[in-house]
DNA sequence: ATGAAAGCGCTAACAA
DNA sequence: TTGTTAGCGCTTTCAT
């Protein structure tokens, strides 16, 4: 319920529930165990096959068209099946088989609209070839990363793990265990897991290149959540790029994930002896960008901002923000295309590194005439 | 792959699927079945049993925590287990069992936030339960509705079902076999099915009562997609509204349900008569905000607009955005508890109907002097 | 073309 | 406390 009550609502509390035992006293002729809808028993394929007057093979074989049944035959199977309104048990089906046709995907966080648009493409993907997906969010814990991915491997055919947190070692030691397996945004050098990544590195040398070529040469990085690998990787590969050119230097502030992080840092920003600023991602250039028009400070011709991830929305700041574009959708229908492989007994293929394309929009510029140099 | 090329990437073809049969010549002295992983043939219960000297149920009941065995017996176990590398296979457990502990969500889109926000809360409430989700998406379409509602039934103990398209004589016919199951954003009148929605016609109501706090008499609705239930909620909620006050007309302007389509209609809007605009959600609101702004149309001075959601963006539009704010966690979250009071042998419960709370923000404002009257 | 029967891997009632 | 045994509902080999 929202915390102010204004949403109301007729919920009742959740609690009711009984556990165990027969609700009522009758012992019932089920065999042995409780039915979830104890009234009416369920149809199996034994009772359609008795009402048919056929075997169980032959039911078997008429659910599955198979071809070698009797027209005959086959009417009279699917019509019991329909009166008896069977449905085949797919839990069953999945233990004969040795199948559950069903894969899964373990993500840290499901707020993150990168793994939504890689949830939306590996359910698309999977399910064009008759699979289902089962999903869980580790809360990018990562122990809990570890012990959902091996549930979650042994109710399905094969897993799709972004899991950023899992030690190398430990991943190596249960990679086995979880094959057909995945992994997304990370690699496992000398295995032969396949991954697929987003190549953050080159994102962001992309961004300083083009941020070098209008001047600038002091940036400050405003930086993400510190236990996040993203923005390690963001940060290591800012510091290589500067570090590639004599005469430029970068400083962090730390910042957030988050618009308001962004807003926040916006004096801090302003103060800062910097020409462009870098942010973590789009949310976090975005509340810079507000917070910098509030304090009367001009984006670009005072000061350049860039994003990260291309949110749908980067497109519509003020002023619209130049950012680099990852393939989200890809990922996941990617995704599936190296499980499915692997699930056939194909090879493990090349690893994959998206790389980021730069979109130059309107929140970059030149150096402001006389900023050239060192402030202080 | 991006059209365009410009993501690139070194992923091989999706192709190179081995069907049936055995890969090389050996019969092999597995059983029957051809298993996933031929090299290392998975152990079992049995195999450990085996291994530790002890009957499966022994082996059983150490891995389910039974307290009635013997230390020393346990200890063994569990190294024969470790040893084997043994997970018990769920699928045979649920078989024993009767039941999964999963359950489904079938949502028409996932790219809607709305049903992003009820995947988070659904898995995250279910996973507190030890329970895993499974998700599919229909696409909005009708037909895949119906089947995907039974397919995933069959995969899992329960169904949280949006399916705002199959026709309710067939949803009524299917409910028996789908349940437990718990409907969202519809219901199932005289039905015992439980169901979770959002009241649009009351966000609506709520809306055009602002407006008209303003003196605003003439409205546009800005409409979102013909085939889209909630934007004939909302029309029919907001000529409800209209319909009530004597004074108060509105048009209606065909739109659609994204930033482009708001933008595109910001020259009819204009040029329409009215002094206020009802968009059909923050996306339209915010592009026609945008149209607006560009043709030099002052909000709200010379025209108010409203939106409805509350995306999270609608708070640093330009002006921010006056919107309906809908509960969209909640939604999962119940969802859950309904569900699994059901799986419990429970009680339906009222059904609920979650109104949207009226966000008044800068957006809207008074009826510009000398345009309370009729324009032509 | 059809059926009998042996699994798939696990759980649980019952006996010891 | 532990083992025996009979399922859970389906598929598939093998014989007819």
């Amino acid at each position: 319920m929202s915390p102010t009550g204004e949403h109301r609502s007729a919920a009742p509390s959740p609690a009711d529930h009984r556990t165990g035992a027969e609700p009522d006293g009758q012992p019932g002729r089920r065999t042995r165990r409780a039915r979830s809808r104890p009234d009416r028993p369920a149809a199996t394929i034994g009772r359609v096959a008795e009402a048919a007057g056929v075997s169980r093979a032959t039911v078997s074989r008429v659910m599955n068209g198979s071809p070698t049944v009797a027209p005959e035959l086959a009417a009279r199977v699917r019509a019991a099946a329909e009166a008896l309104n069977y449905e085949p048990s797919l839990v069953a089906r999945s233990l004969a088989l040795g199948r559950t046709s069903t894969v899964s995907l373990i993500v840290p966080d499901l707020a993150n609209p990168m793994f939504q648009d890689v949830l939306r493409g590996l359910s698309h993907a999977a399910g064009t070839h008759g699979h289902r997906l089962l999903v869980a969010e580790s809360n990018e814990n990562a122990a809990e990363e570890a012990i959902l991915a091996v549930e979650a491997r042994r109710r399905s055919d094969g897993l799709v793990l972004a899991a950023p947190r899992v030690p190398e070692a430990e991943l190596r030691a249960l990679s086995e265990r979880l094959a057909p397996l995945v992994l997304l945004n990370r690699d496992l050098p000398g295995s032969s897991v396949p991954s697929l990544s987003v190549d953050y590195s080159a994102g962001i040398a992309a961004i300083v290149a083009h941020l070098r070529s209008l001047g600038h040469r002091r940036l400050l990085y405003l930086a993400g959540p510190a236990a996040s690998t993203s923005n390690r990787d963001r940060r290591a590969a800012l510091r290589a790029a500067c570090a590639s050119e004599p005469a430029c230097t970068f400083v962090e502030l730390a910042c957030g994930a988050t618009f308001d992080d962004g807003h926040a840092a916006a004096r801090a920003v302003r103060d800062a002896d910097a020409t462009a600023v870098v942010a973590f991602n789009d949310m976090v250039a975005f509340g810079a960008l507000s917070g910098l028009h509030e304090l009367g400070v001009a984006v670009p011709q005072d000061i350049s901002v860039t994003g990260f991830d291309d949110i749908p929305f980067a497109r519509y700041t003020t002023p619209p923000l130049t950012t680099a574009s990852i393939p989200r959708n890809e990922l996941g229908r990617q995704a599936w295309d190296r499980l499915w492989t692997l699930m056939n007994g194909g090879p493990a293929g090349h690893n994959v590194a998206f790389q980021p394309r730069l979109l130059v929009r309107e929140s970059t510029g030149p150096v402001p005439a006389g900023r050239s140099a060192q402030r202080s």
